[in-house]
DNA sequence: CAGATAACATACAGTCTGCATGTAAATTGT
DNA sequence: ACAATTTACATGCAGACTGTATGTTATCTG
């Protein structure tokens, strides 16, 4: 009867409390938010204390610094899941905003990352994140695109940013109840709108 | 020699107290953040105490709301100032995304109406903060120029809140200190790119 | 197996928010 | 013009939360 206290390594240990803890902050986060989310709540329902939690992250932040890494990851690899490799530029970066609604549809999920994730690390820190995840897909495709003159030759990283600023609005708006049809045809239409059709403004980059 | 108690009516003395209120809670809140921003500090700077705040407002968010209005306000005039009333449809919408990323340059603004404000208030409220003052005329210029047949008819809402999203992180990037010139270019390629210039999918929408 | 270190738990100080209560000024009714 | 009422505040209090300091137990190291 002997109810041995599983003798686990100390890595076992870190690697199982913060899992915890990153789970149970992540439930919370998305049932509610960030500011209505508080330690004690979060630590009860990952059955550790207080302390466990402000030995393993710096403060309130950080852990939430890991949620929305996590969720940033989850959905970057479902958009890669549902986005084959290389299908052919434009139908991917449609497939690849498809796949990122569809991905941004679980519960909480856009709030967390669209909302409390820049209000409370910052946009810098979310554009770092993002661009480690998601956003990652989304310039390679932008690139290949205009590599393959299926795309107006523009600055990337300022494209990525409004592209992905566009995404996540409609994310939000369809998480709020918006039907998605509108939404999807304007970002189409915002995509093909970049195909090197016309030859609007064939001269040197204004200045200012 | 009296110091006369300059007997003011309720009305003003309501109206100077929230105005001060106001004016404190606008400063400290785009020098800092509204999470960083305590009720004792701004009513200290006000010159009142916590009980004329809570007298006046609902609460911190309340005020908070009351300064996003007027913020919000501020732009939409500064770019209705900039942007006479009707030049040709498109260049009104490149005149006014200038004017727009011109206002949002003011100090900590960016940061309070495009991080702060969807975060504490959520993105419906924001949405119809927006709807009555800054996107009014975008969606005006939008709904001319696709009169004028001078842009694709697409859904007005879904159109206007995604591209006010793209304006908004590029005033957020170059808050955070990018150049302007590669925003600008991209916005006004993904303008320009919605003109019916090619024939684009003729059939009718798609569903789903 | 002893000392050091890591993984927690507990206790505490400081701060904040919202409300309840108290007071002075203004408004209203007569 | 004066009493009654309502409005505009100020003060004080209760609860909650965050971060840290300190104490304890488990693991690791030599």
């Amino acid at each position: 009867m002997q109810q041995e206290p599983a003798r686990r390594s100390n890595r076992d240990r870190t690697e199982a409390t913060r899992a915890d803890l990153i789970a149970a902050a992540r439930k919370l986060f998305t049932e509610k938010s960030y500011a209505e989310t508080g330690t004690p709540e979060i630590v009860a329902a990952a059955g550790v204390t207080r302390g466990a939690l402000y030995h393993h992250f710096a403060d309130k932040q950080a852990l939430f610094a890991a949620v929305v890494e996590q969720e940033a990851a989850a959905v970057a690899e479902e958009i890669e899941r549902a986005s084959p490799p290389s299908l052919f530029a434009p139908d991917a970066l449609i497939a690849g905003s498809d796949a990122y609604l569809a991905a941004m549809r679980a519960p909480g999920r856009a709030r967390l990352l669209l909302l409390d994730g820049p209000a409370v690390l910052g946009r810098a820190a979310m554009d770092d994140i993002d661009n480690r995840h998601g956003n990652r897909s989304l310039r390679e495709g932008l690139i290949a695109a205009m590599r393959a003159q299926t795309m107006t030759r523009l600055p990337v990283e300022a494209l990525t940013a409004l592209l992905a600023a566009a995404f996540d609005r409609a994310a939000l708006a369809i998480e709020a109840g918006a039907e998605t049809g509108p939404y999807r045809e304007v970002l189409v239409a915002l995509i093909d709108g970049l195909s090197p059709t016309h030859p609007q403004a064939p001269g040197p980059a204004r200045t200012r």
